[in-house]
Formats: C-alpha cells, sequence, structure tokens
RNA sequence: UGAGCAAGCUGGACAACCGCGGGCGCAGCGCCGAAAGGCCGCGCGUGAGGAAAGUCCGGGCUCCACAGGGCAAGGGUGCCGGGUAAUUCCCGGUGAAGGCGACUUCAAGGACAGUGCAACAGAAAUAGACCGCCGGUUUUGGCCGGCAAGGAUGGAAAGGUGAGGUAAGAGCUCACCAGCAGCCUGGCGACAGGCUGGCUCUGUAAACCCCACCUGGAGCAACACCGUGGAGGGACGUAUUGUGGCCCGCAAGUCCCGGGGAGGUGGCUGGAGCCGUACAGAAAUGUUCGGCCUGGAUAGAUGGUUGUCCACGACAGAACCCGGCUUACAGGCUUGCUCAGGAA
C-alpha cells in the first residue's frame, strides 16, 4: 500500500475548500476536490471550536487513524480534507470511523457500493449506550 | 487512634496486532539522479509535562543603536545577611500579626519636604464643653468661670493602670508599662538588652508624593545562507554589438542601489544538563570524582483497537533554550513534627 501523502501548504487547502465540495457529519466535515488521475491526498485539521491543544489533536488522531485504516476503500483521485468537529461526550474512534464511511458513501467516494459490510462491532458499540 | 502542620515523591500497569516522527545500522541494486545522495524495504533502540499552560519576572542567544552627564518616563524594587549567570527568586535571621501548638502570613523606607483625605455618627476628627463635675452669682429661668476624670459617638477621642493631689480635675506629682531622644553593652547587620532624660508629638504613602536603587530597543516570524525574481533609480560609456558615413545621442552592455509575491537549509539542541558519590556549609548552594546522552516536529510526530488487572485514571501537548513565579489538578505514597484522648 502506498504511504499516505498528505496536504501540506496553505493554498492546497484553501484550493480545496474553495472549489470542492463538503460533507457534514456529527463528529466530522469532509472537504473533497477531484484531481483528475491522481493519488489521494489528504489533509487533516480540526475545527475552531474544538478548545485545547490535546482536544485538537485527539480529534486528528482519530481521523487520521480512520483514513489509515479505510484508504484503500476510498476512489483514488482526489484531495481531501478532514475536519474534525467539537462533540459534547467526546467522540470514539468508532463514531469517527461510522461517520467517515457515512460522509465517504454520501460523497460517492467508495469503491465498493457498502451494502452492509460496514463493521458489525462498530454497530454494537453505538447501540449500547442508547438507553 | 483521631484532628492537624510542614517537606518531598508520583501522575494507571502489562501484553498482542496495526501505525507515526526523528536517530543508527543493513542489504537489495527496485525507482530517480552525471555524481554526492535521495525514495522504497528490513532491523534495533528512542520519542511531551509537573505544570509542556499563563507569558508575569530574570538571563543566555541574535540583530539594531551607543562619547559623557543630567532630566523625563517606567518599575507592587524597598528590614538584615547570604546564595546565584541573574532576579522582584531561594535560604537563614530580625520585627509585626495570627494560632493552645507544630507552624503560617507580610509592598516591613519616609507622615517635623509639601499637598490632600478622614464619609456617617458625634459637642468636638490636631480639633473640643452636649450631658456631666466644681466654684461664684441669682430675680430660681438662668448667667459667668474652671475641669478632659465619667457618659455618649466612632476604625481612631488627646498615652494606659494604680496611688497621691485638688473646689472639681488634669503627667500636676510618683510607680510600673507603652512611646520618644541620648548613651552603654552584645551582634557583620536588621535589631535586642540596660541606664539616663525630658514629658506625650492622630491615622492614611496598595492617596499624590519624597528618598534610595534598577532599566537602550526589538525578538527564533530574531538572524545567516541558498534559490526565485517584477518594477524603478544612479554611475560608466574606455573596450564590444546595433542604429549611423562619422561624432553626440539612444539601445544592448558593465557596476552600484533597490526589491512585490511561492519556497528550501541552517539557527535546533550537549545544556547555568541529568544521575550517583565525597567534602564545605545551619541551609539555599558550591566544589571534587565517576557515569549517562535523554524530543527537535513544520497542516506540525507519542496514536488506534482488543484483552487482563487495579485505587477505574485529574489538569492537560514541546515549537530557540534555561532559572523562577503564578494558576489548574482525580487520586496515591513517604518522612518529620504538633495537639487531644486512651493504654502501659
Amino acid at each position: 500500500m502506498l504511504k499516505t501523502t498528505t496536504l501540506r501548504k496553505n493554498y492546497e487547502f484553501g484550493r480545496v475548500y474553495q472549489k470542492g465540495q463538503h460533507v457534514a457529519a456529527r463528529t466530522l466535515v469532509l472537504h473533497y476536490f477531484s484531481r483528475r488521475h491522481r493519488q489521494l491526498r489528504l489533509g487533516v485539521t480540526a475545527s475552531r471550536q474544538v478548545k485545547g491543544s490535546v482536544a485538537r489533536n485527539r480529534a486528528k488522531r482519530l481521523l487520521r487513524e480512520a483514513y489509515r485504516l479505510h484508504e484503500h476503500e476510498i476512489k483514488p483521485g482526489y484531495d481531501l480534507i478532514l475536519v474534525g468537529r467539537a462533540v459534547d461526550p467526546p467522540a470514539t474512534y468508532w463514531d469517527v470511523e461510522a461517520d467517515l464511511l457515512r460522509a465517504c458513501r454520501r460523497a460517492g467516494l467508495l469503491l465498493l457500493p457498502l451494502q452492509e459490510r460496514g463493521r458489525p462491532s462498530g454497530e454494537q458499540k453505538t447501540s449500547e449506550p442508547a438507553p
């Protein structure tokens, strides 16, 4: 597998924000911009609402980890930016992973149609503390 | 045992799998490159804090400025001695205040340099007669004079307590205490103790202020180098090229100044360093010897999942580096001491 290449410069971020489209979920916002027949690139950041560097680092790490484990399922040829949002109970990895897959499916970025091949353990975790 | 005081330490543990930054090593000769080397791969070790935070002080470091002196401005700097690179920090002491005590707390120079303020209450706030006490007088209403003891107000009322004294009183006189001044003794000193003297002088300087002391400015986005490089200005015009018959001139050219936006490298971590040891010291701390190398990112590395355990995990993330201060913080541990009760 290729190593994840990251967006680095400010103009790269600005291009995705301005020219790209975005999809929001509860724990994150996905910005994406087609770059036609190149590899997938990722930028990770945290929203202004996330206070404190510890919380910001935590949000970005979860986003990076979720992306890392699902990079091979996403269509190549895009620049992606994942923005972590502030959530009142702190988000777990499973929340972030589920939101990431949901956002990618709504944006049409998944290679497979995602018909119930999502993680069964994730469903358990999210449905357990509801009552 | 309970309550408490002080000092210090710690800040989930273990395992498996999958990842990240940087370091060292290795081989492949897979990719890029003229090469040096880089990318990819594998392995080994390593990788956030006690506050990394607030940016409040003190320094190192870098650039700019700089004859000397004075003024201004700023400074919560302000008892004494020591420590330190330095401090407003630390240690020890003095004084004051609080606590039964262990101990804690402290903007702790100056109020005869000047100015201001002291609300309300109260008769009166550096100033006094409301009630009261005493004497005189009286037309029985009061009037005149003396008095700061008592009442009352207040944060503060003219040193305090007692005795003498007196018409009643008062440092008016005396004793002790407090304060003030001088001298002597002890101490490096802040001060402490003693003696003598005169006889009592309000508080507030975290009010202005005065005195002493300190202070050049900006900060790693400093700064240095490489690369990129659009205008514009000045000088030369000797040699070369173009225009031209030739000269001047113009343009190219050479040199200097200047310089808008992308970037990259260094600075960048070995340091007032950490651990142990011995010595000096009451302690902060210093010195000797030995050992160790322990983050360096740049959209910014320490993570994710699972399992087991327990006291069920607080505050919180390096961005040039140190020393301090302040603030936030779930719990846990150690040592010394005090008080109370009990037992022996």
